[in-house]
DNA sequence: ATGAAAGCGCTAACAG
DNA sequence: CTGTTAGCGCTTTCAT
């Protein structure tokens, strides 16, 4: 049942040795011996033993990912970025998902931390930063993280400036004339929420102008809702907008339509991530993009750098998100009536 | 730099033979001697090689999966219920998105197809399934396809019910006093769309009605949205609609609302799937939900059982989807008037 | 209860 | 250009 090289080599009347060459796709065979081992091989249905390889070659040839939770279409870039690239250097790319509502401590591990399973890991946007890092660290894996949280880590990151998103963002808004600008924040337990905030208060200041109106509340599309929908009730209504994530903009905007107020004739409203909703939903949400072809791009060259011990210059990257403007943005109102 | 099995035995003054037999749990070390290999262990911060063990146990404990893409809760959620299963198993997951994009032939085969790195596959939802199917055959790997394309292809599946979830959509509707009654369904490409359709009409058929309209469109919000839009604009508005999946019943929901009409008030629309995004947004989608929990469940027994070599009665499963009531579909407005 | 020895399938020297 | 010979790190007889 189970065929091997030396079965290929008895049946194509070579060595093993010259067998093992042409699958490593060895120069020094000669033309007519490798179309006799081919012919084995196909004849044989043989596939090389990937334990054996990697025992004798030290390593693996595959790099995991992990990443706690599907769903979300910009995780989706970064990992299809990441299987591409990776595959032209000849990786293959594993995704462990790490339920993070496992029991704490417990098993942080995946299947990739286990053993020796991979010769390095992407660690995506981690919920328990900290212990990964720890377990990768005494492991010694090397790894590089795609949006941690801790900022002040010294690891090799790559991530997003969130406080430039969340600044220019503003500045569109502020652009568009609007100056009762309200924010809707994700979890502030998060860094990048906290950053988007941040660049959110410093882009009014820099006009003078301070915040309608903050709600620090929770990304989703029903956290949007509810926040914007007691705003309505208590009749403070800002001009504009900016959402978090896409999905609280998704509620906001549907709390204001179901307010009787119009996007963006009445009110603009900016998201943030631009997820694949954002460019399906009606109005098409105006938001910052995450750059997430970039990203994986990053994390795949800085994490085969450190393997291949190639001279590093730099480990932490920090990339610029982009602003896209579509429908759910417009002029002010008030400014309007101006001209 | 590297510890082995052998460093291990000389810090702890036991041979590589006890030292295994605490690894793999052997009953047989004396409690005193097992201490010893676990301090050494420890101290040395010793990890098993993976590629050692696999090679001489002819197995490697991990079953893989191929999805096409992430940003579906759906599947997200058989993942992480096969991921658990899997665990309770002792086996590990990994995961390979195939790119569907991929040139054609090409490359049909992940990482987990080349050589032969998983014990078995869980093929979800796949796009070319007979290319997947026929290279699995040829490399002897099990497997067993969830939500497969071919209903002819004799092989192990999970599936879903899918004229029953269309029947049962449509029963609802009717339930409420709904006649005439749209559907807006994916691409007639998909097997599932197709059997969608089939129970929608056949329902309203037991019933002595006909569909008030049919559009064969694609998945997606965009496209609930044009086509109701359309229907507007003739002047052909439904009082129900049955919507091919959830995000169609968004688009729909969306359009009809832009019109001035209201949800469910107006017109009730259904969705399917279940996605996440159908409980989150407003209101609240009426739909069909996929039985994401079970698929994964059976998906991993009816695998693993092939592995095992099990005495296997069945290989071919057809679960039930479930109707969950939600906030988008309500009474017929004619049969309000008329009470 | 423990250990010595024989591989698992493959590749990397080192000859020829 | 091709083959012989050692292992890679671990588990598994088979003794003791």
């Amino acid at each position: 049942m189970k065929v091997n090289i030396f079965d290929v080599a008895k049946k194509s009347g070579l060595s093993v040795v010259t067998v093992s060459r042409v699958l490593n796709n060895s120069p020094s065979v000669r033309e007519k011996n490798r179309q006799k081992v081919l012919q084995a091989i196909k004849e044989l249905n043989y596939i090389p033993n990937s334990a054996a390889r990697t025992l004798v070659r030290g390593k693996t040839g595959v790099i995991g990912l992990t990443i706690t939770a599907l769903g979300d279409t910009v995780f989706d870039c970064i990992v299809k970025t990441v299987n591409d690239r990776l595959k032209q250097s000849g990786y293959f790319l594993a995704i462990s998902i790490s339920n993070e509502a496992d029991h704490e401590m417990e098993e942080a591990s995946s299947f990739l931390f286990q053993e020796d399973r991979v010769d390095g890991i992407i660690v995506l946007s981690p919920v328990r930063e900290e212990q990964y890092i720890a377990e990768l660290e005494i492991k010694g894996i090397p790894y590089v993280v795609i949006d941690n949280q801790n900022e002040h880590a010294n690891i090799p990151t790559i991530n997003v400036d969130n406080y430039k998103g969340g600044y220019e963002a503003t500045k569109h808004l502020l652009s568009l004339g609007h100056t009762r600008i309200a924010h809707v924040s994700g979890e502030v337990l998060f860094l990048s929420a906290r950053e988007r905030q941040k660049g959110f208060i410093d882009a009014l200041a820099d006009e003078g102008l301070s915040p309608f109106l903050i709600a620090n509340s929770r990304f989703g599309i029903r956290s949007g809702y509810q926040v914007m929908r007691d705003w309505i009730q208590s009749g403070q209504v800002p001009t504009a907008v900016f959402a978090g994530d896409d999905a609280i903009a998704l509620g906001v905007v549907e709390a204001l339509e179901a307010g009787g107020y119009r996007v963006p004739e009445d009110v603009s409203v900016i998201g943030y991530d631009d997820q694949e909703l954002a460019s399906e939903v009606h109005p098409r949400l105006t938001t910052i993009r995450q750059p997430a072809g970039q990203m994986g791009e990053y994390a795949v060259k800085v994490l085969l750098d450190i393997i291949n011990g190639s001279p590093i210059e730099l480990t932490k990257f920090r990339l610029v998100p982009e602003l896209i403007v579509r429908e759910s943005t417009g002029i002010c109102r008030d400014q309007r009536q101006n001209t």
